[in-house]
DNA sequence: AAAGAAATGTTGACAACGCCCACTTTCTTG
DNA sequence: CAAGAAAGTGGGCGTTGTCAACATTTCTTT
């Protein structure tokens, strides 16, 4: 049977956000348009606006979706997991994984921190985001590494920056390597957890 | 004396090349479109497309423009200087300071390497980019100090890697920081330079 | 339950864009 | 100096984001 076509489509606002996550999921671009989303859920092109107030607004949405599937993913091995550095390690990993593993999402997660014309407050989009917890996951071990005096280097948050900025650049780096054309970067999860521990507890 | 309108423009590769660098750095959009770069240069909107066979061209010559600028900053203060591990500091703070000055720049540069569109060999890629020479003072560097038993814990690839993805990270994160609405990272340039002599030779 | 308000979806329109095509003008080179 | 290549032009097509005005449905309040 055909579904009754509504007026009232129900939940485009979800249905919107998940149609983009599955759109840029595919890979096949990374652009994706408000009307094409529309059509492919049977609603007229401007059904949207009454959900997201533009175009940005609705990435920014994606991209907290984004945000939350990482912080999942970073959290995924932690269970039963009582040493410190090995946790951050793991963290790392699941950082890095998570990036190899949603490529598209992962760009655009980050891209769409410059689209400039979503202008929310700070503190709105501080409410609404999903990164927070992500950061304060990262920072909390850190915390916790410096107090049993484990890390010793580098302020709390210098070293939560520190931490995050390397396991960012590895993802982007491995993510870009191929489309910018230097030789592969096709590293294995045992050498990426290596590369972490290396850098994050002992240096080159 | 207004200047001859001559029916050719002279040099309008180049021209396209620095107008749309000037546009990026003005930091009003990232968005440029070949269209609008052709209005400010005074031709035709179709003129662009015998120098370019799309858009996504231009924007890899622009991006490939902002890698001879990098290479350039990472090497700014390097005269002299003898120690490895100091060279290799001042070489990540070079990026740094690059990203930060040219922030809308820097991030076109990485996101242009996502553009599927632009579709060149690898071999033609790889010949006519500024971006190997950037790769191998990295990499160059830590060669040196491997040789010398100074890095002694990661392969050059890895270690080249490694070092990169740091400052690679640090960057995109200072940069990104404020439109993600996360506590700011403003960090001086010795706070910079402190971060990767810890991480690069000591761990957290 | 009826009426008014709020949410949600629709249609039409506009300007901008990338890009294709056929055409024109200028430059280069035999 | 003629022929062909290189560079620039204008028209046109399909797509997009977004605004405004209107229609329908659902919620709220009396």
């Amino acid at each position: 049977m055909a579904e009754k076509q509504k007026y009232h489509h129900g939940n485009l606002r979800k249905s919107l956000i998940k149609a983009g996550l599955e759109h840029i999921e595919s890979g096949r671009t990374e652009i994706l348009s408000l009307r094409s989303l529309a059509r492919e859920l049977g609603v007229s092109k401007n059904a949207p606006y009454r959900h997201f107030k533009n175009r940005s607004y609705l990435i920014k949405a994606i991209a907290d979706e984004g945000f939350s599937m990482l912080y999942d993913s970073m959290t995924e091995n932690l269970t039963g997991i009582e040493d410190v550095k090995e946790k951050l390690s793991l963290i790392g990993l699941g950082y890095v994984r998570f990036s190899l593993k949603h490529p598209g999402l992962y760009r655009m997660m980050f891209a769409a921190a410059g689209s400039v014309k979503c202008s929310m407050s700070k503190a709105e989009l501080e409410s609404q985001s999903n990164l927070p917890p992500t950061f304060l996951l990262l920072s909390d071990t850190i915390k916790e590494g410096i107090e049993a005096g484990i890390f010793t280097h580098l302020g709390l948050k210098e070293a939560t920056i520190a931490a995050w900025a390397f396991v960012h650049g590895l993802s982007s780096l491995i993510n870009d390597s191929m489309a910018l054309g230097f030789p592969g970067l096709d590293l294995t999860d045992e050498a990426i957890f290596r590369s972490i521990e290396t850098v994050l507890f002992t240096g080159l």
